[in-house]
DNA sequence: AAAACGGGGCT
DNA sequence: AGCCCAGTTTT
């Protein structure tokens, strides 16, 4: 959860996860959509997808038990180089060297170096694994860690009461701040599209979910059309006529491209079927279901503008 | 090596 | 309006 992720944010999915499974043997016998629904505003959703796959692989071939290597640890779903030493530090003691965007900076900064990205990594990585303690190696990557997140910080770090003050090459050099170096940044481009809300006589939404690969994979969505090319859905195609437009919009940014969405609106007419692939959903019922953060925007929009929508 | 992959907290 | 977050997988 916490990979590429805050502390604030995840603490409140971490807990419910706990809370509905508290051992790994219960996650590894949820239903995806459970999961995914559990999942649903924390992003990057492979990663709920990659968490019960591990699951059920280290119940069926390890004995319920994670590997304590980091060699049988890397080659499980959704656990790579820094999970993996991460794991076989904190969980297991082992004196392994996980390299995260904190202990990079930490290292970074301490030994003034300025290799760009991705090589940096690489060097850290090596530089971290000759300063890991034979004993309490997770304790120690903790400990930088939390160093980076509260001291350390990528802008305006507090210097002044820094552990490794005297060592630091950055800050003896006043270039703490510009380390370690970034990417450039790349223009996130701007696509627009259209969602098509389809009520029947019961009031529910006509939805669909998403193939288990790409942007946002195994979520539900509204039928939309003109921004994710692959996965267009073929109501607008079924359902030409009829769309009212509706005057609020949605905006939304993902990691590569900005979306505006536009959005129409009609009464299934007498005779529609839903097609296969989609299903009837009561928005009194969006809460407990896989809404990814923008549909919850659009649903919120539609249902602001016609309050005689809500069931 | 580079791109894909979310969303929110904080400045 | 950016920056960045206890990165991994796919291309």
């Amino acid at each position: 959860m916490l990979q590429q992720t805050t502390v604030a944010t995840v603490t409140a999915y971490f807990q419910k996860f706990i809370d509905i499974w508290p051992t790994l043997t219960d996650l590894a016998g949820a239903e995806d959509d459970k999961v995914m629904t559990a999942w649903a505003g924390l992003g990057y959703y492979a990663r709920a997808r990659n968490l019960l796959k591990c699951a059920r692989i280290v119940v069926a071939k390890h004995n319920g038990e994670f590997p304590s290597t980091e060699e049988k640890l890397r080659a499980l779903p959704g656990i790579g180089p820094y999970t993996a030493a991460a794991i076989a530090a904190i969980a297991f003691d082992r004196p392994a060297a996980p390299v995260d965007g904190n202990i990079e900076r930490v290292l970074a900064r301490l030994n003034a170096d300025a290799t760009p990205p991705p090589a940096l990594k690489a060097r850290i990585k090596n530089t971290n694994a000759a300063m890991v303690p034979h004993a309490r190696a997770g304790d120690f990557a903790q400990a930088m860690m939390d160093l980076g997140a509260t001291i350390c910080k990528p802008k305006r770090p507090n210097c002044s009461i820094c552990p490794w003050h005297a060592p630091c090459k950055a800050r003896a050099q006043d270039i703490q701040e510009t380390l370690p170096q970034r990417a450039p940044k790349t223009p996130k481009p701007q696509r627009t599209g259209t969602v098509f809300w389809l009520e029947n006589a019961h009031k529910d939404v006509l939805m669909a979910r998403r193939p288990d690969k790409g942007l946002l994979g195994g979520m539900l969505m509204f039928p939309s059309q003109g921004w994710d090319a692959s996965n267009d859905t073929r109501l607008p195609q079924l359902l030409p006529d009829g769309w009212t437009p509706l005057t609020g919009e949605v905006a939304h940014v993902f990691t590569h491209f900005r979306l505006n969405l536009n959005l129409v609106a009609q009464t299934a007419p007498r005779g529609f079927r839903k097609p296969s692939g989609y299903e009837w959903v009561n928005p009194r019922d969006f809460p407990d279901r896989a809404l990814p953060s923008v549909m919850r925007k659009v649903a919120t929009i539609v249902l602001e503008e016609s309050p005689k929508r809500i069931a």
